[in-house]
DNA sequence: CTCTGTGTTGAT
DNA sequence: TCAACACAGAGG
């Protein structure tokens, strides 16, 4: 686990990959003799094929070449990949599959290469969302990361896994410019997904009181929130809101005509009492750029403090590697004497310190 | 023993 | 860079 952290986007980088001990690739059951494949190639692995008659040993031994590129043929019928960068290969393991061996080539050339790196598969100009997250997921590991994923062959797990928990966690906190875009870090596997600050209230006694409502600036409720002007006095439209745990809140979204409000209404109390919200206490929406329009909101103490869990220090957000992380303010002091703290924050404390850790390690490019 | 993946070289 | 080839040595 030394060289492991080596990790930048899309420049040089560091290599220290291959070079570890042979890591046990062994996930095939018979060494059955494979079947050789439907292309017309020469006699399977290594294995000589003298023809019963005429023992013409001439060059029968020769290895089915690839029609893929990175894809190499190993004498027992399987595939090898590989890729190469500064003059040194690096092996990407072994597959079943001609073409299993062909896509951690392409994988391998994208996050070594960039992003309209040639390869056998992918086509050259479509960027399809898809991509845009799978790129996303590779810029977040480093080479050494992504190559292991590909000798285990557990690439398309650990990928999809990260898009489930593409849950983010809360900005606004440390935004200073609400309204951009930004782009925000998952808990365990830092996938990417951007969302737009839409805008933030401080609570008022009455937000938090017993009327069980929170009053929504009229001139955000109707640039971000408009109703349709139908329902618009009588019963509103019920919205769902994500919080930092990936909770889901419905809250019911209406204009009062007797007060010429717009409020949340039904949900509002108990998100109140779960977040234990004070006057005073920010809460803030987002909803995602992308095409789902998830909308998301957040709180946070008015001072910093959190009612609910433990004070947290301000948080800033640097942008490293060509992507945005959240540093912890003293040092890397991360949650190591955090036996007090709890609930979200404790999520977003672990967060830091995962990405305080790595850090950048300078590579001697010549 | 089987099989991976490195050493190495020549081609592009 | 890249693949072809041979085979040392890792692993069971």
């Amino acid at each position: 686990m030394d060289g492991s952290c080596t990790d930048e986007s899309t420049t040089s980088e560091t290599l220290s990959i291959s070079i570890s001990p042979t890591s046990a690739v062994s996930s095939f059951p018979p060494p059955t003799k494979s079947p050789e494949s439907p292309l017309g190639r020469v006699g399977s692995g290594s294995s000589v094929i003298l023809d019963s008659e005429s023992g013409v040993e001439a060059e029968s031994r020769k290895l089915p070449s690839s029609k893929y590129k990175g894809v190499v043929p190993q004498p027992n019928g399987r595939w090898g990949a590989q890729i190469y960068e500064k003059h040194q290969r690096v092996w990407l393991g072994t597959f079943n599959e001609e073409d299993e061996a062909a896509r951690a080539y392409d994988i391998a050339a994208q996050r070594f290469r960039g992003r309209d790196a040639i390869t056998n598969f992918k086509p050259q100009g479509a960027e399809t969302e898809a991509d845009d997250i799978e790129a996303a997921f590779l810029n977040s590991h480093s080479k050494a990361e992504i190559v292991d994923m590909l000798r285990k062959h557990t690439y398309d797990d650990e990928l999809e896994q990260s898009k489930r928990n593409y849950k983010i966690d809360g900005l606004g906190k440390q935004n200073r410019n609400p309204g951009a875009n930004n782009v925000a870090l998952s808990g365990s596997d830092r996938v990417l997904k951007a969302r737009e600050q839409l805008f933030e209230k401080a609570v008022t006694p009455s937000d938090v009181g017993k009327l069980n409502r929170l009053v929504i600036p009229k001139q955000h409720a109707e640039k971000h929130f408009p109703l349709q002007s139908g329902n618009n006095s009588t019963k509103g439209v019920l919205l769902n809101f994500e919080d930092i745990s990936g909770k889901v809140w419905r809250f019911r979204y209406s204009y009062w005509n007797s007060s010429q409000s717009y409020v949340l209404t039904k949900g509002w109390s108990r998100f109140v009492k779960e977040k234990n919200l004070k006057a005073g206490d920010i809460v803030s929406f987002q909803r995602s750029t992308g095409p789902d329009k998830q909308l998301y909101i957040d709180w946070k103490a008015r001072n910093g403090s959190n009612p609910v869990v433990c004070s947290v220090q301000p948080v800033q957000m640097v942008r490293l590697f060509g992507v945005n992380i959240f540093k912890a303010p003293g040092g890397s002091g991360v949650a190591e004497g955090a036996g007090g703290c709890n609930g979200k924050r404790m999520r977003e404390m672990e967060l830091l310190s995962l990405n305080c850790i790595k850090k950048q390690r300078i590579i001697g490019a010549l």
